[in-house]
DNA sequence: TATAAAACACCACGTAACGTGATGTTCAAT
DNA sequence: ATTGAACATCACGTTACGTGGTGTTTTATA
């Protein structure tokens, strides 16, 4: 028979934990002395390691109390559910890793907060891609939105940060002579990681390019796509071309 | 000018919340009508676009007040501590699944709920895996443990499954003649899913043998071993070993 | 066996971010 | 002027306990 005392010291739970369960009759000891105090058995302490498994499985107290008085068929159904649970919060994370990502990124290489950016990341992360890239609807069928998606999961953090980082620099750079070297070479990395991030799906790609000089407001490729940066890939571009 | 109506089906915050930011200081409209109805102007609008989507980053919202008042230092350390939670959570979240999917298999196999392999499973999870690969101290060093829970995090959904499957079965025919076919692939299968989890690390996976094999009590191989297993497979080894 | 110290029971308030009413007031349209 | 919708404000409920208080029981020591 352990007291209160005893059974918190031995489990690591602490005596108002004991005391709330006690509470709520979700582990109730067995019986007590003349005076009051509660004397937990050994059948006490196996629910209570039964109650902190569960618990540590992510099930609210509400739930393990059913649980524990229930059947087998409960049983699967409540673990089936709880895994679905923790996979979407899995996935919620992903989302949420990328975000600060991009925000840390945008602090690093724009050298402050950059409001517009942020928003629009959140928007890319947070809601369904269809709203986003509604704007793109007339010049993407939906099959390259769900390829674009799909790129978007696969993005490592090295591809995020490699990818900002071209953005940015060009953005630094955009008095640049198109067709100076240096401005080749911002042009190359930029295509590069581009090429790195599509797989080589170079339909894709191109498809993406079109829609993006054919919009009127800013795009968004993973990043916010100022016209700017676009308006000097096109000139590089042109320049290289016409050279060649 | 919004009023709060209108502001939350813009945005899609409930009024209370809107309400409740308020009351907080977190967003106040900056207006009033003579009547003391709210009116949200395109600042407030702004702010509370940024409020959401901190939030959505995971930030409370005491963390949001103070970062919306703070400088780019405190900026950067905000969002490199909220990366590092979300990796964190991550992790737990990935031993929570393993632990959701071996309760899974386990009733999957053994056909009900069975609290000693659960319990153990959490031990293995919960703690660090010093604790419980305690037992294994005089058998193994710290090199072949760090390498063990090594093989534990590579772990796939199917490695888990097919793992106990193979544990389950041999349960299921412990009875088989050692020398008999059955017997011997049972005893294939098994170490075939050895082989694949320790990626042929064949020291690794004799070492951990050795120890299973001199433990009195029950071992653990990311599965609760019992003698029985133990003894079945080294029967089968014995017979084939001495056959060859 | 008396007494002091430790452990205990039980109570009540606090937490975070709102949800859910309830009541009384103001606005917009008729 | 009226009426229905929108609004302000209040208050209690939610989860899983933490924190602290008061008064009682147990345990250790003299």
């Amino acid at each position: 028979m352990y007291t209160i005392g005893k059974l918190s010291k031995e489990t690591g739970v602490t005596k108002r934990t004991l005391d709330y369960y006690d509470e709520i009759g979700l582990v109730n000891p067995s019986s007590r002395t003349s005076g009051g105090h509660r004397l937990y058995g050994e059948e006490d302490v196996m629910r209570l390691e039964r109650v902190l498994a569960l618990k540590y499985m992510g099930f609210s107290l509400e739930q393990i109390k059913s649980i524990l008085e229930s059947s087998k068929l409960n049983w699967k159904q409540s673990i089936q559910q709880q895994l679905e649970m923790v996979k979407k919060e899995q996935e919620r994370l992903k989302l949420l890793e990328q975000a600060l990502l991009g925000v840390s990124y945008s602090i690093e290489f724009e050298g402050g907060v950059s409001w517009p950016i942020i928003l629009n990341m959140i928007k890319i992360l947070h809601q369904d891609p269809e709203e986003v890239f509604e704007q793109y609807q007339q010049y993407l069928d939906h099959e390259d939105m769900n390829k674009i998606k799909a790129v978007n999961d696969r993005m490592t953090e090295e591809d995020m940060h490699e990818w900002m980082q071209a953005n940015y620099e060009i953005k630094k750079h955009l008095h640049l002579d198109p067709s100076s070297e240096q401005a080749l070479q911002l042009a190359q990395r930029w295509a590069d990681q581009a090429e790195r991030m599509f797989e080589s799906d170079d339909e894709l790609l191109g498809d993406l390019w079109e829609a993006l000089q054919n919009l009127e407001e800013e795009g968004i490729a993973f990043y916010p796509m100022d016209k700017e940066i676009i308006g000097f890939l096109k000139s590089v571009l042109a320049v290289h071309k016409g050279a060649k």
